[in-house]
DNA sequence: GCTATTGTGTTCGTG
DNA sequence: ACACAATAGC
């Protein structure tokens, strides 16, 4: 009964994917062929029909937002039985563990995690140490290079070893200098709490043995996407009973850059003899021509497996390719057609949505969508939780905490300004380091030697103190506020007044709004020893952009096309296929980044339900001044019959197309300005309203410095600007 | 020690 | 075109 329900609907490959329960399973899952299904399917039939208690099932996915959805729908089929199972993303089914097990690590159990603005800080400490200039060892590349090694599962020891030359020995060595750094501090960064699990593992087998034992079955969804320390885990855990499932897709292994290997997937067969495969080829996502000019772009890639994917939808339009003449106009176009589509057609917002290759490609179409009042949501850009005044806030939060933490003690130790300087900070940072204490300890050396800094650290100690005293026992939110008032951070954004702090301001109240969302969602799991300011603490440190994004809204999605993986719209926009851009050019130098910008544009094509667009501009503005582009190999890879509108090499279109486009205002400042001088009033697209208070430059370069009503102050070229004289 | 100014790099993608 | 960090001047 329970078996024929939980196959109903699934085709025959789905079906043996569900039921092979026992030992290896590789699912091929191509685009579009419901991998999330089979996967949902196959707990459910594991619990129901092989009778598995769902604890001993273990789910890793790529984001938190998958692994909650799958948590989900596995509900919907059983029950809340379900609640036992582990269903999270590999980084926090690392932290459970660890902090479970810290004391086996001589790590505390409530040790922060840092984010790579935290441990960029913390590899600046590792410079100051070694009186190294951050200027000729640029902490961002060397935060990067310690990552890699993580993912590749290399310790400070390993890269020591395998250093050929004098940069690559200072660069373990920094590298050593940053884990003790970590250590003192109590915090473990991202790429740690993957590789300390494995150290765990291999250090303690009997810590492993206990996990295996626990997890008969595991599954791991997006296989091609795992790197050297997350394939380690899983042979970890399953060496034993071997019953892993992988799902995955060659063809849409969109990060070798930090460090994916997608051998994993391709030599599956190899590490585990006895693997059976399943290829799940029926797309239920795209119409023909979508799927077919996807697969043909991908098609000419050399290192590949080959597939034969098929979709029943054989009925749909051709695939759109637009060629604007620069990004504004490439912008303009999609946000016509969506305004178009939806009062022609009443379409919800939601169904749209603009993928690009990168962040920065989002602007002009923000600018066009305020402009035409369109609904839409960006995903990724700066994450929320990494804005300053939202980590100022954290900071303190983890503070009061975790009094180790010198990277928070540093931050907020003069925020807001208290009168304590970098050279008090300083004379506190080697009073710790001689005493081997805490920066926090430090500044009590400090303190108690008296003066002006010392009245001054004092001060900011009785905060610290009373906040570390009172804490623990808040809800999250009140946390929030009590730190907000006793910080003085408060008082210190009110009395600037200015539009900015408002805008700071909104944050927090935001901030202050999510940790009470949070704390009511998590009331009902309060059975974890850990306090639920703790919890929210580690909730914020472990969300991805993507698992913010609400796909119920009625908004127009923009984001780029990696945060895209996963994921499907009905109407889809992928702008700017432009070499140099996509293919980018730091990727385009080798033919494997080649290939891997080649399936990074086959994930994009295949979001696509009904309608792909895709679109290059002529021209456009980089870093600020013009480049004339040339559009993307992949464009000429489309089969010509699939495609409406011109490929490279047809007729240009005329002007904007069909479209008037209303740009009078624009030529106006840009033309004449007479009247041009401080104090005149002008109109921004974006800024709105505001004074001209400075003109510098004439002619092309002129740029005039502005206080908006709304923003503050900001300088704009006036050439660009496409102001209006109010 | 604080603020305003200048200078620099940024934009490849993420948990 | 903008954000951030370092620096100069107070």
């Amino acid at each position: 009964m329970l078996a024929d329900s939980i196959l109903e609907g699934l085709n025959p490959e789905q079906r043996e994917a569900v039921t092979s329960t026992e030992g290896p399973l590789l699912v091929l899952a191509g685009a579009g062929s419901g991998k999330t299904r089979v996967l949902v399917h196959r707990i459910a039939w594991l619990v129901g029909v092989c009778g598995i208690p769902p604890e001993g099932i273990l789910a890793v996915t790529f984001t938190n937002k998958a692994a909650g959805e799958m948590r989900e729908r596995v509900e919907k089929l059983l029950g809340p039985e379900a609640e036992a199972l582990w269903c999270s993303t590999f980084h926090s089914a690392c932290v459970r563990i660890l902090r479970r097990e810290a004391g086996h690590l001589g790590l505390s159990r409530g040790f922060a995690i840092y984010d790579d603005d935290d441990s960029r800080q913390a590899i600046k400490e590792a410079l100051r140490r070694k009186e190294l200039d951050p200027k000729t060892h640029d902490p961002r590349r060397l935060r990067w290079r310690i990552d890699q090694f993580k993912n590749q599962g290399i310790l400070p020891a390993g890269a020591s070893e395998q250093a050929t030359d004098m940069d690559a020995e200072l660069t373990a060595e920094l590298y050593a200098s940053y884990q003790r750094i970590l250590a003192e501090n109590e915090a473990l960064d991202f790429g740690d709490l993957l590789l300390q699990t494995t150290v765990l593992f291999q250090q303690h087998p009997e810590v492993l043995a206990h996990y295996r034992r626990r997890w008969q079955y595991v599954l791991v969804d997006e296989y091609q996407d795992t790197n050297r320390v997350q394939y380690n885990l899983v042979t970890q855990l399953v060496e034993e009973h071997q019953n892993l499932c992988s799902v995955g897709d060659p063809d849409q292994s969109i990060y070798a850059w930090r460090n994916a290997d997608i051998r994993n997937i391709l030599d599956f067969e190899r590490d585990f003899p006895k693997a059976k495969v399943v290829r799940l080829e029926r797309n239920y996502r795209s119409t023909q021509p979508i799927l077919s000019g996807a697969v043909a772009v991908v098609s000419n890639n050399v290192e590949r497996l080959e597939k034969a994917l098929y979709t029943e939808r054989e009925e749909g339009e051709r695939i759109r390719v637009y060629h604007a003449r620069d990004d504004r106009d490439e912008a303009q176009f999609a946000v016509r057609q969506i305004i178009d589509e939806v009062r022609k057609r009443g379409r919800p917002y939601r169904d749209f949505a603009i993928f690009y290759r990168t962040n920065a490609q989002s602007r002009p179409f923000e600018e066009e969508f305020l402009k035409y009042d369109v609904p839409y949501t960006v995903v990724g850009g700066v994450r929320f939780y990494a804005r300053a005044e939202v980590k100022d806030a954290l900071a303190y939060l983890r503070a009061a905490l975790n009094p180790a933490d010198s990277v928070a003690v540093r931050r907020i130790v003069n925020n807001p300004p208290r009168g304590i300087g970098k050279a008090t900070v300083e004379r506190a940072a080697s009073a710790a380091d001689a005493g081997g204490v805490s920066l926090l300890e430090g500044l009590r050396i400090v303190a108690g030697e008296g003066g002006r800094a010392g009245s001054k650290i004092a001060a900011f100690l009785k905060v610290v103190d009373g906040l570390a005293r009172e804490l623990p026992e808040l809800s999250p939110a009140d946390a929030i506020a009590c730190v907000l008032d006793r910080s003085g951070y408060l008082r210190h954004l009110e009395q600037q007044g200015t539009t900015e702090a408002e805008g700071r301001l909104e944050n927090l109240r935001e901030l202050l709004a999510g940790a009470d969302d949070f704390a009511r969602a998590n009331a009902a799991l309060g059975d974890d020893e850990r306090s639920p300011l703790e919890l929210f603490l580690e909730e914020v440190a472990l969300v991805a952009d993507i698992d913010q994004h609400d796909t119920r809204a009625d908004r127009v999605s923009m984001m780029t096309v990696h945060s895209a993986k996963g994921l499907e719209y009905p109407i889809v926009f992928l702008v700017g296929l432009e070499e140099g851009i996509f293919p980018h050019a730091a990727s385009a130098r080798d033919e494997r980044g080649v290939e891997e910008e080649r399936r990074l544009c086959y994930v994009g094509m295949t979001r696509a339900m009904e309608r792909l667009t895709i679109s290059c501009a002529e021209e456009r503005r980089r870093f600020g001044s013009r480049s004339y582009q040339v559009p993307s190999r992949f464009l000429s890879e489309i089969p010509e019959e699939l495609v409406e509108g011109e490929l490279p090499g047809g007729p240009k279109p005329a002007g904007g197309g069909d479209y008037d486009i209303d740009y009078s205002y624009a030529q106006e400042a840009a033309g004449g300005s007479s009247t041009l001088g401080p104090g005149l009033r002008v109109r921004h697209p974006i800024f709105g309203e505001g004074s001209v208070m400075q003109v510098a430059g004439s002619g092309q370069g002129q740029k005039l410095r502005i206080r908006f009503d709304r923003v503050g102050i900001k300088t704009v070229l006036v050439r660009f600007a496409n102001l209006e004289v109010v």
